[in-house]
DNA sequence: TGATTTTACGATGGCCGTAATCATT
DNA sequence: AATGATTACGGCCATCGTAAAATCA
């Protein structure tokens, strides 16, 4: 099982087509076709089907494994790198948009001043983007936040060796338009909501699918989806009454209602995540950490 | 990276030698060494000093990548094997030493009595070797227990989509020689005994480094190292002195005292892992969890 | 019929083994 | 010296690209 055919195969997956693939790829048609054929043939079975291409059961499991397996490899080209490779002079701060505010500025500010040297940057992306950053070397340092219980870490894709330290916590706040039955509630139990519409906002607010996990629950139906990454535009969605969100901290929007979530009880927590970090990284880490 | 290539960097790093991983994996030296010289020169990094030869900081960073990545390829081909196969006749049973009991060897049996076309077996070995097996296929289903805090799941290495689901829980019980100054407490708390000598007994009580990690700290020196798998052989030990160990359920051996540990609250749990199922291995994984 | 995948085939490059060389104890 | 890693070299196999054939919509 090259790592090779592996990536191909995603991208034939992915894309659903062999010729779109290789053109991604940078191949012909023909050698996609023959590392599709070798890797069947290798695993004894159709990853495949074609016309309409899309991937057998098999083929799906393969996929499952297959994401992982090409993260943490170049998760660990990139990690032997820093190590081996000439002291960088650059380093890269990646944020989720909830995450990398003032304060995330005003360290990065300071840290910067201290060491003109180097280059510090700010990168502000989603969740994955920036733990599969984190991971695989082009983020030194990242300020991932999100929903969970008190005492359990944020989940991140897995990685290896990725160290990630909790910097803040805050109320994890529902959103309801005003005039929702809801609404008046001091604090609130997660399981009343399963059954009310969802705004999938993976960017900004909690993605709706560790939502169910948190409440053990397969409700939470999802109405619009909303890939932006500003909270205003989400609220005006709230409160036009297109769905409720699980946001952090409080709420203040017209027409929108923010009620702690109590039981189970969630935090919003922002954490900080690294691999093996350079010495700026380091120094940046720790004047986040203090 | 080719898998081959890490393959034979795990085995020389593990071995110490390129010559006996040459023989270990049907090589030559020079392809070893060629091997060994693609990698390093892919990565841009010397891995290993030689003679004698050691792995570099950049090479033991990159071993700590190598198996997980070698041990979830292969339990994606396993994965894929498992679904597209035929339909497999024989189960295999992997279990813990501790886990592996009267029970086990019960429920086995009546599930076999069921279905007697199909061949079960039962399969002792460590935790790791039964983990491992589950991963990579070797067995279809595994029985592990480990101590840990009631709310935390057993520690088991990443394999991508591994089920596990707790069938016993006992209190986790630490030995003592009778007389030690701490044998005659009712309950005890796992930060006082940091600084006691241990028995390093990972296959038949709680690995040191487990416990290190529960109890945040690094103490627990160890003494001696019990690989056995027998309770009976470190509780002589135990009453030796030559050290202490945190063991399942109570103890009941002459010259040996158990005090329940209560701060972190610990328990002994049994838990049953499994990844994809074949319809006779989910048979018999439903019999143990009724 | 047309788009798309598969097969055929020749050329290039990579990898292994044999054997000679080099280095370290 | 002797053990053990590296380099040199030749042969074999794998993989890619071009191009023709086959297949499904």
């Amino acid at each position: 099982m090259d790592p090779h055919l592996l990536r191909t195969f995603v991208a034939v997956a992915g894309t659903g087509s062999f010729s779109a693939a290789a053109q991604e790829l940078g191949y012909t048609q023909s050698a996609v076709s023959q590392q599709i054929a070798a890797l069947e043939s290798d695993l004894g079975a159709t990853l495949l089907h074609r016309r309409p291409v899309a991937p057998t059961d098999a083929g799906a499991r393969l996929l499952e494994h297959a994401g992982p397996i090409l993260l943490r490899l170049s998760a660990a080209r990139a990690d032997v790198a820093r190590l081996a490779g000439e002291p960088a002079a650059t380093v890269v701060l990646g944020a989720t948009p909830c995450a990398g505010g003032a304060r995330a500025a005003a360290v990065l500010a300071s840290v910067q001043r201290a060491m003109p040297r180097v280059r510090f940057t700010l990168l502000v992306a989603g969740r994955a983007a920036v733990a599969t950053g984190v991971a695989t070397g082009t983020l030194d340092v990242g300020l991932v936040d999100g929903v969970t219980a008190p005492s359990d870490p944020l989940p991140l894709p897995d990685a290896g060796q990725l160290v990630s330290s909790a910097l803040a916590e805050s109320a994890a706040v529902a959103a309801f338009p005003v005039g929702h039955p809801l609404a008046g509630r001091r604090c609130i139990e997660l399981a009343d909501l399963a059954d009310a519409t969802w705004i999938d906002a993976p960017e900004v607010a909690t993605p709706l699918p560790q939502l169910r996990a948190l409440a053990h629950s397969g409700g939470f139906r999802d109405g619009f989806a909303y890939p932006g990454t500003d909270t205003g535009g989400l609220l005006e969605l709230v409160a036009a009454g297109a769905g409720l969100a699980l946001l952090p901290g409080p709420v203040t929007h017209p027409g929108v209602v923010g009620v702690p979530v109590t039981v189970p009880r969630l935090v919003h927590r922002t954490e900080l995540v690294h691999g093996s970090l350079t010495p700026p990284a380091r120094a940046l880490a720790d004047a986040f950490r203090s």
